[in-house]
DNA sequence: GTCTATAATTCGATAGAC
DNA sequence: GTCTATCGAATTATAGAC
């Protein structure tokens, strides 16, 4: 019932926005203890892994935050058509309103680690799981076999995420559109077959 | 008619090789020279712009070669639907193949200069116009008008982009199985339409 | 063009007083 | 738990001999 931040949450949540926006080894411990307001001596008090272990727990905390924020959009929608269309007009609202920079919070990171931290890798791999698990699990109550529910929100991710490059690179929500329109048309076909 | 590799052209390989795997700010340029097998005085001899000269010219010339890959693919291809088939399954092949190391050449690079370097961004931004427009218009010749041939490839890229995100990190190639069947589905939409 | 030495800075991480 | 000082190794980049 006190301490609304506490010294270790302001350290995850800067660390979010700054691996979210630069990337893993784009961003510094100093960059991130400076930007949380904390003292250099508490990032390694709190996470005495280091670099390493507060990359992991960003990559999880704030990949299941993402996560619960697809699950309200489908949480009381009747219509799968509807709900879909409404995640990509959201993530493109988001991402023009913050100067194009909160797209995936895990994806830049996830690219950086594939081939190069395994302990990250991982971490990443979960939360990606995760996504398609629990998004199978709701789009399975749209008239969907399993199998099918999980296709559909593996293309849901694709689209998403791939848009989310071109968007940001090109700096317009074009790509964001598009997937939107063609996960739609797959979500149809699923639903036809 | 001699001196097959030269000094310049490996350091820009070896750049590509290993911006592609462990991205911009993840690559020393020490590790590029060493890489390459070249003098370090030779990086400042043919790019006095550094690192961000060097960067840019990997980003450029790595995308055109890409986009020839492409093009290759759709060069003799009757059937619109065979040739996005056969692009997908290439894409899982050569990922499988490199231990899911190289997928797209610029994308990692892409998602971490997007917030921090405007002159790469731009370069990366360039290379993603050049596939779209050249994509469209390639596709433009399977019976689609202009717009649809757009959006279709922006969709391909979409699904490819966003499908070597999971498929790095989840070390397998389901995201991009299921890239090639949503982006079939999309197609057959548009050529329906 | 090649190569070496080194400057200048930043990196992640640690020690130890408070 | 906070804070500062600092270490050693990395980083990009430059100077200058050859």
């Amino acid at each position: 019932m006190e301490s609304v931040t506490g010294t270790r949450e302001r350290i995850v949540n800067a660390g979010a926005e700054l691996l979210r926006r630069n990337g893993y080894t784009g961003t510094g411990v100093k960059q991130i203890v400076e930007a949380a307001n904390a003292p250099f001596g508490s990032l390694y008090h709190f996470f005495p892994g280091g670099k390493e272990q507060l990359g992991e727990e960003v990559i999880r905390t704030s990949g299941m935050m993402y996560l619960a924020l697809f699950e309200i959009f489908f949480a009381d929608e009747p219509d799968l058509i509807h709900g879909i269309e409404a995640c990509f007009a959201s993530a493109a609202e988001t991402l023009k309103a913050t100067d194009y920079a909160d797209a995936c919070p895990i994806a830049t990171v996830a690219l950086e680690v594939a081939s190069t931290n395994e302990k990250l890798r991982i971490a990443t791999a979960d939360v990606f799981t995760a996504w398609i698990e629990t998004g199978a699990e709701k789009l399975g109550k749209y008239g969907l076999g399993p199998e099918s529910a999980r296709r559909l929100t593996i293309a849901l991710v694709n689209s998403l995420e791939g848009a989310f490059v071109l968007s940001r690179s090109l700096r317009n929500t074009e790509a964001l559109d598009v997937a939107g329109a063609s996960s739609v048309a797959f979500a149809r076909t699923l639903l036809a077959s």
